[in-house]
DNA sequence: GATAAAAAAGATGGTTTTATCTTTTTTTTT
DNA sequence: AAAAAAAAAGATAAAACCATCTTTTTTATC
């Protein structure tokens, strides 16, 4: 589930660790070792196990690269040059809810709008395409990343 | 919880059962006549006794009115006039969102922002604006309400 | 080939959200 | 006062999300 305005966050937990560990990958591009889940989890103070079932979502998705066995680990490879914060969301949440109705009603329409559509409109235009517009290698800045 | 991006929907289920079910008693504001739970439910197509919680919380709150007893239900008097969409979002789902860091970061400031924070930074307050200036009230124009 | 490291996968449990069922309280009408 | 209508409240359950533990598969190194 993806809930924009209502509850805590914008993104889900999973949604957000996940963007996370793809910008911690994205700055490790340079070296050509691989990231352990260990390492990712540790740097992040992100659930170890969880985050596994993240990357391994990730990984399925070709959203990031991965190599089993000894020095294995997962890194940004050139298939994973392209990699938007969108991608990331609906491999983690299923497809964005951004150009479905606010108020879920299935009959909203641009000709027959539910009372908050058009008030949404410009924010709802706007959160689209910096998602479809972000790509997660470019976020690297070292800026503030890890929690706690 | 309120996930702003990731997830299905950009409101809670309660929450968007909430607003639908004010905005529909502000549209009979104008008959003097209570409206029960079984005919907001029925109208709006949400679970009675779902619903019915919600009403109670939002009545807690004082966003709505209530009545009990034969023709008792709910309305939305003089008290309920000034009511904002963020009003019924923060009953429903607790403090919004939209001013802690979208990753959930504790340390994200304006000063050491994360990666995503300036990216979001414009639809971020729009939403707030809209939420906050939303006088549910005004919503009513006789648009699409219901579902199903 | 044996060992070890690491991702992948399977199974299970806790918490929150969503939803339903039942009982209680309030209040109007008869 | 009795009956009925309706909100309020309590208890329970299903589903989704979050998290952990265990086993399996792959693969590099010894």
């Amino acid at each position: 589930m993806l809930n924009l305005i209502s509850g805590e966050n914008m993104f889900t937990k999973s949604c957000q660790y996940a963007i996370r560990a793809v910008i911690f990958l994205a700055e490790n591009q340079a070296s050509d070792k691989n990231t352990g889940v260990k390492e990712i989890a540790d740097a992040l103070h992100v659930p170890q196990q969880f985050l596994a079932k993240i990357l391994q979502q990730l990984s399925r998705h070709n959203l990031i690269s991965s190599v089993k066995g000894p020095n294995g680990g997962f890194y940004l490879g050139e298939d994973n040059a392209e990699v938007t914060l969108l991608d990331i969301v609906e491999c983690m949440d299923g497809k964005s809810t951004l150009s479905t109705c606010i108020l879920g009603l299935p009959n909203c329409t641009n000709e027959h709008p539910c009372p908050l559509h058009h008030h949404f409109y410009g924010s709802r235009e706007g959160l689209k395409a910096t998602l479809s517009s972000c790509v997660v290698g470019a976020l690297v800045n070292g800026q503030v990343l890890s929690a706690k």
